[in-house]
RNA sequence: GGCGGGGUAGCCAAGUGGUAAGGCACGGCUCUGCAAAAGCUGCAUUCGUCGGUUCGAUUCCGACCUCCGCCUCCA
């Protein structure tokens, strides 16, 4: 089965065909962050999609090179350096220490490549020499140099592949007051800033003089670097398609090293936005989220993952606390099903947060089992059309009611558990929500004629005793006694599930 | 103003020229000492409005209403 996926420099569905003869690598490039304050949900929306889509092109099979940017220098971040008098690399760690945090809370692999701006100036020096070279940059008197679209629309190349612009609003020769740098025309953008006083300390040695790189410049010269002149996928929000993108492109095609015929990049897509509470984001309106300010409210990092892979990427999602609620309600349905299933499989606790994307299969009485090929075959087909989650979500929730049933009347083996297990694990480490089912499930108790045994998952002693100490009150059909005990478990947070194997205790 | 994306049950959200997936919430039932979990079951004659094409449209076309995004800060 093949891929699909909506190309925006085709507006249109197209099949993916890496640019590797052999059909194998992919390189992925994702605008990362801009490390000036603390990511909030909607800027993770787009990382857990770009690393849905690793994980799904990990699936398919292909070997994916991920890259990932941060911002460490640019306008928003000088001025905050410049308000915090720090020097700029002490300013951006941190927050790119929270950043990686909360992408790890998100249980987002972390991408291959994580190229700074700072780290890669001389890149972009050499890059802007060549666009100098070229005649499709210029320099102006301040020591800034500029990109010249008309000279690179001259040149037989196309501005405005991303989206499309109306040429004549934006007339040659206009200059915004506002703008203290003279560009040739308005729509020409900076590849490198003069130093101005207010940068501070922030500012690099060119052949121009003093100053800093532009905005989209790194993104181009990392992103060509790292993956090559030419490469598969390069995603990012959709406020990014213009300009950013735009101009990615042309600097990037612009400088001529892509081999004939080659585009920059093959497929760009785009991730919609996020409202809250219908509403855009905004910190007046008191529905500005970062992930913190949701783990505060209870929720864990899986849950909030699982809410924002429920709906498709192009389209504008609403992010409210009541889905959320209703997010935690879905996600614990499933892995209640892995889980009892897990349980008649025999296999062991969960190990925690692993990191490979790919899962060969599933070890059960010393043997690999294969997955239900039908279920996979539907959940590939459904993510094959554009990463159709939601149609994705309602196969795998009806095979869970399917296997639900089985479950209860007693219809499935125990080899057959054991290839559910490993089924549905595989499509859960496509949406990175594998491995979360030891956060619900801690203990076991089986209660046979003979003995009562008890399989452990670092379920603290009190709670433990509890259990036991309402089993032996059950036993004795003192239920008064037992339902105290499951309201005193309750209260330390545990609920308590009588299964017909015996008592089973879980995480609030 | 230009460009683009939407409006499907209480909420979220797929989808198709042939009569509406899935999840959450809610009600009933089964199971259970009681619960929980699970299962069964009920819950949109209808897909923003009005026209048109068609044997037939939520799906195609047109107009309108309405929401949202981008138009050089922005995931």
């Amino acid at each position: 089965m093949a891929l699909k996926l909506f190309n925006t420099l085709a507006r249109s569905v197209q099949e993916f065909v890496p640019l590797d003869s052999a059909g194998k690598k992919v390189g992925m490039y994702c605008c990362g962050p801009t490390v000036y304050d603390l990511a909030h949900i909607g800027n993770f929306r787009t990382f857990v999609f770009a690393d849905l889509v690793r994980r799904y092109l990990v699936f398919k099979g292909y070997d994916v090179r991920h890259v990932m940017n941060v911002t460490d220098v640019e306008d928003k971040i000088i001025a905050r350096v410049r308000e915090a008098k720090m020097p700029l690399r002490d300013f951006t760690s941190q927050y790119e220490a929270e950043f990686f945090k909360d992408l790890q809370t998100l249980n987002c692999l972390l991408p291959h490549d994580v190229p700074h701006a700072t780290d890669y100036i001389a890149e972009m020096i050499a890059l802007i020499e060549k666009l100098i070279a070229r005649g499709v940059a210029y320099k102006t008197a301040d020591g800034s140099v500029y990109f010249s679209i008309e000279k690179y629309r001259g040149c037989g190349c196309h501005y405005g592949q991303l989206v499309k612009l109306n040429f004549d609003e934006m007339r040659v020769g206009e200059r915004v007051s506002s703008d203290e740098y003279a560009k040739e025309s308005l729509a020409d953008f900076a590849l490198w800033k003069a130093r101005v006083p207010e940068d501070g300390d922030v500012f690099w040695p060119s052949p121009w003089g003093a100053g800093r790189p532009g905005w989209h410049i790194e993104c181009s010269a990392m992103s060509m670097k790292l993956l090559g002149p030419s490469f598969d996928l390069h995603l990012g929000g959709e406020d990014l398609m213009f300009p950013h993108h735009e101009d990615e492109i042309a600097q990037s095609e612009g400088a001529g090293v892509q081999t004939a015929g080659q585009r920059f990049v093959k497929y760009w897509l785009h991730g919609a936005h996020l409202l809250v509470e219908g509403k855009k984001m905004s910190k007046s309106l008191g529905n500005f989220f970062t992930l913190r300010d949701l783990l505060a409210k209870g929720f864990t990092g899986t849950e909030v993952r699982y809410l924002l892979l429920t709906a498709h990427y192009r389209e504008t999602f609403n992010f409210t606390l009541e889905g959320l609620q209703g997010a935690r309600a879905g996600l614990k349905r499933i892995y209640q099903c892995l889980d009892s299933m897990r349980q008649l499989a025999q296999f062991a606790p969960m190990q925690k947060l692993e990191l490979a994307p790919d899962i060969v299969g599933v070890q059960a009485f010393g043997v690999t089992t294969e997955p239900d090929r039908t279920f996979i075959g539907r959940f590939e087909s459904a993510m094959d059309n554009d990463f159709n989650v939601s149609a994705a979500w309602g196969t795998v929730f009806e095979w869970v009611r399917e296997k639900n049933r089985d479950l209860s009347s007693g219809a499935m083996s125990e080899k057959e558990a054991s290839s559910n297990v490993h089924s549905l694990e595989m499509v859960l480490n496509v949406f990175g929500l594998r491995t979360a089912t030891f956060e619900t499930t801690s203990a076991f108790i089986k209660t046979d004629e003979a003995s009562i045994t008890l399989d452990d998952q670092g379920t603290p002693e009190p709670a433990m005793r509890l259990m036991f100490e309402r089993e032996a009150a059950r036993k004795a059909k003192d239920f008064k006694r037992a339902d105290a005990i499951r309201d005193e478990l309750k209260r330390l947070g545990w609920v308590i599930e009588d299964t017909p194997n015996g008592a089973r205790l879980k995480r609030l």
